[in-house]
RNA sequence: GCCGGGAUGGCGGAACUGGUAGACGCACAAGACUUAAAAUCUUGGGAGCCCUCGGCUUGUACGGGUUCGAUUCCCGUUCCCGGCACCA
């Protein structure tokens, strides 16, 4: 064959032709209502920002397709949406920086992204389904869900420490505070009391911790939602106060140190401070108070470990040994935790202890490694015997945990209770770019939600949509959208102005992907009974504690009011890795970024795509390197000149070709079923090498080959199908199958050992006794050599691995 | 400090329930084709040593252990990534 005028594998034009053939088939548009193996197949989707579509995008997509591209080809009705989360302060701050205005830079991102970008990279999006966050028939049911929360008694205001940002001017929940820094744009985050919404996830924290036990997530992101949650186990006691009617109630996790209790420590927000000082100490406590009131959170993280504080001239007394103890005031105690108060045993906890040293306070053993007493030069929290605990001396220290506990709840001096590091959600933003909280304030009747018929609440146009740093959201200075009527009484009324944390736009939108057509309901029960909860989901584990935590709080709120009968919102999430560019981190600074259109249009989607999957592990990311991908592209060069090879009719019958194809079969399916896309597609290359090698290459094994680059390289695969003569899809071709007995070989290599170090591998028949096995090993000279003039000790038989012989 | 993940050639990375470490790819080198180059095809390689077919020694962050045999299991250490963190 002339070189010249061989095929070429043009993948503009073949992409092209296939996107174009899918589009006009619908294929990827299917009817939810007609199916008989739903896969609900979900990516976590784009916010459309104007800068384009970035590669961890595409890695995200890609990976996520490739999985709902095999269940497709394995006979699934797969589903797989895609939309915008376009509401928030990331295209709000990037408009201001623009000069524009949110409302007219959004759509054109959005068509940006979907028409120049998403659309090319190959995936089964569901187009005419798409979601657009800021579109008011979506936030519509945002506002909608925001009501129903609010009358289940799950969203409420409340006057409260929050998180401020001032370069973003607005409150943040605690899920969006990274070490003290706006998730968006790094500021450092100072706490201001202020009347704020929040939603009550924290009602929802044991059974939020309690489900990661069971659901099917990757590790890596349920460790970081247990660690969010902060579960832990303790009990509540009360503390008489010396010359007062209160009681100062702390929490602890060691009720089994109570008798070692010297001393008390109040955050300096407590309430109780104000009331507890002594005239004498008075002066002294309020100086505290003001100097750790101008302390900023960075300055309170840097000086962990250093003690202050002041003694409030107040006294408690030890409920375990009635001795009274010094109450004091100090920081390293946080109002945000627990009770906001704590009983210090300096014995036995590290910062009681530096704190007793500091300021000479009495530090008493109560728990001994064992059994005698110690010289304490640091604190022991380990467990040990109890000792200086009266009638409790002598018990194991663990044990005594739940003993002292039911003697405080007999005495009715405490209870035993769990704590949880988890608060509510913030859900008020002093901004313009979100769904307005649809809310009505009224002198007479109160906070009333809007009624539901009025739904929704327009987001306003405002030409100036800029944050003033008021405490109140840009809203508030459109008195037309301010002034209205009382839904209950008639009377005049303002608008809540705040708007809602755009987390909330997302935490519900794979809700609504099944039922877009619905306008008048957020999503159809029979529809959302038939597809949900979602399949698969995957995404980045960045969002673990923020997107995936509030969605099953909603989940979670949606079941107990009866909108659902399901209370966790995926069967399987898979969080991908991260992807880097020559072993560091991809900047605009360093200038190391891969721009995936340059790719696209270079080696193709295709190509890409695979390029991509084949970096590393999906799970756990990858290196990009810019000549890596000639490896992918050469290797679909050559599948597309065996395809337009006009290969051999009839089957092939070589025994060890044939246990190949078959292997190869067995461990795509497996390795893609795991997500290990890279090691798949590193078997898809050794079968092509040895496919090449063979004398006549069989149409049909190219099928195979075609049929398992599928979810790779869909449009490729497509076009060889039909070179290949067929006119369907080829992901109605159904996945091949193996037949697990074909893989079996005659002969295997036995490996021959002494003492445990190889010596010879030798060509063996499958299924050869021990007898012969070692008769042939022992044969081989190189074993001889060493074996010989030593006494055997032992020989070792792994039937079709390896025989190895102990000698001395 | 606690929790989770990780460390393997020049590089990205493979290795099932402990059983030939380095699959697959990149880069590199040699050869074939070519006037030449590109493309393509073939071959080669962890390191060190004897260097002759071939063989020996050594090698999966480090130090120990279990085992006939350890990248894999156990104990200890270092470093890297992620989460939490004066959370009582």
């Amino acid at each position: 064959m002339q070189r010249d005028k061989e095929a070429k594998y043009d993948h503009l034009s073949i992409e092209k032709k296939w996107r174009e053939r899918w589009e006009g088939r619908g294929d990827y548009h299917i009817d939810l209502d007609n199916t008989r193996k739903p896969f609900y197949n979900l990516m976590m989707f784009p916010y459309p920002s104007a800068e384009g579509l970035h590669v961890g995008n595409v890695y995200a997509f890609t990976g996520s397709d490739i999985y709902g591209r095999f269940m497709k080809i394995k006979g699934y009705d797969v589903f797989e949406p895609i939309g915008f989360d376009a509401f928030g302060m990331h295209s709000e701050n990037f408009a201001l920086k623009k000069g524009m205005h949110p409302a007219e830079l959004v759509p054109k991102n959005i068509a940006n992204f979907r028409d120049n970008q998403l659309k090319m990279i190959g995936a089964m999006f569901d187009w005419p389904r798409q979601v657009d966050t800021t579109d008011p028939r979506y936030y519509k049911w945002t506002q909608w869900l925001f009501v129903q929360l609010f009358k289940y008694g799950l969203a409420y205001q409340d006057v409260a420490a929050v998180n401020w940002c001032p370069s973003c001017q607005t409150v943040l929940a605690s899920e969006q505070v990274i070490s003290g820094e706006c998730e968006r744009c790094k500021t450092e985050v100072t706490q201001k009391k202020m009347l704020q919404w929040f939603f009550r996830i924290t009602r929802y924290a044991e059974r939020l911790h309690k489900n990661l036990e069971w659901i099917d997530w990757s590790e890596i992101t349920k460790s970081a939602q247990q660690n969010w949650i902060g579960r832990s186990e303790g009990a509540e006691i009360d503390f008489e106060l010396a010359g007062m009617d209160d009681k100062l109630r702390v929490f602890t996790t060691r009720p089994d140190t109570v008798f070692g209790v010297t001393y008390m420590v109040l955050a300096p927000e407590h309430p109780i401070v104000d009331r507890i000082t002594s005239s004498s100490q008075r002066p002294e406590v309020e100086k505290y108070l003001r100097e750790t009131k101008a302390k900023t959170e960075q300055e309170r993280i840097d000086e962990a470990g250093k003690k202050t504080g002041v003694f409030t001239g107040g006294y408690a007394v030890n409920p375990a040994t009635g001795t009274l103890i010094p109450v004091w005031v100090a920081d390293y105690v946080l109002i945000g935790y627990g009770t906001g108060a704590i009983m210090a045993v300096p014995a036995h906890d590290e910062r009681d202890f530096e704190f007793a040293k500091t300021f000479d306070l009495p530090i008493v053993e109560v728990i001994s490694p064992d059994g005698s007493s110690h010289q304490m030069a640091e604190a022991y929290t380990g467990e040990g015997v109890m000792v200086n605990s009266g009638e409790f001396n002598g018990i194991n220290s663990r044990e005594a945990i739940g003993v002292i506990t039911r003697w405080f709840e007999n005495h009715r001096k405490g209870t035993g209770k769990i704590n949880y590091r988890l608060h509510d959600w913030c859900l008020s933003r002093q901004r313009y770019w979100g769904p307005p909280i649809p809310v009505i304030h009224c002198e007479k009747c109160g906070a009333q939600a809007v009624p539901e018929k009025d739904l929704p609440v327009l987001l306003p146009e405002m030409k100036d949509f800029r944050p003033d740093g008021s405490g109140k959201s840009p809203l508030n200075r459109n008195s037309e959208f301010v002034e209205t009527t009382c839904p209950v009484c008639g009377g005049p009324a303002k608008r809540e102005t705040d708007v809602m944390d755009n987390f909330l736009d997302s935490a519900w939108y794979f809700f609504r992907y099944p039922s877009t057509e619905f306008n008048d309901r957020p999503f159809d029960s029979e529809r959302t009974g038939k597809w949900l909860p979602v399949d698969m989901y995957i995404g980045g584990n960045e969002h673990a504690v923020l997107h995936l935590l509030y969605t099953r709080f909603i989940t979670m709120a949606l079941k107990d009011m009866g909108f659902i009968e399901f209370e966790e919102p995926f069967k399987k999430f898979r969080a991908h890795g991260l992807i880097i560019k020559d072993g560091a981190k991809m900047s605009k600074s360093r200038g190391n970024v891969v721009n995936p259109d340059t790719f696209i249009k270079e080696y193709g989607a295709d190509c890409f795509r695979t390029y991509l999957m084949f970096l590393g592990p999906y799970t756990q990311g990858g290196d990009f390197q810019d000549k890596g991908i000639m490896g992918v592209r050469r290797f679909y060069d050559r599948i597309f000149r065996l395809a337009s090879d006009s290969p051999a009719h009839g089957e092939p019958e070589d025994k060890r070709f044939l246990a190949l194809l078959h292997k190869t079969i067995r461990d795509v399916t497996g390795h893609i079923e795991n997500l290990e896309y890279n090691t798949a597609i590193a078997f898809l290359m050794e079968f092509l090498n040895g496919l090449a090698k063979q004398n006549v290459i069989h149409k049909s094994s190219v099928e195979i080959l075609v049929r398992l680059i599928a979810p790779f390289a869909p449009h490729l695969s497509e076009e060889l199908w039909e070179m290949l003569g067929h006119t369907g899809s080829v992901f109605n071709s159904g996945w091949p199958v193996w037949d697990e007995t074909k893989i079996v070989a005659d002969t295997f290599q036995l490996v021959a050992q002494v003492n445990g170090k190889i010596r010879a591998a030798i060509e063996a028949p499958v299924g050869i006794s021990k007898e012969d096995a070692l008769a042939l090993v022992e044969s081989n000279e190189n074993v001889t050599r060493f074996i010989e003039g030593k006494s055997v000790l032992k020989k070792i038989y792994v039937p079709g691995k390896l025989v190895n012989i102990v000698v001395q």
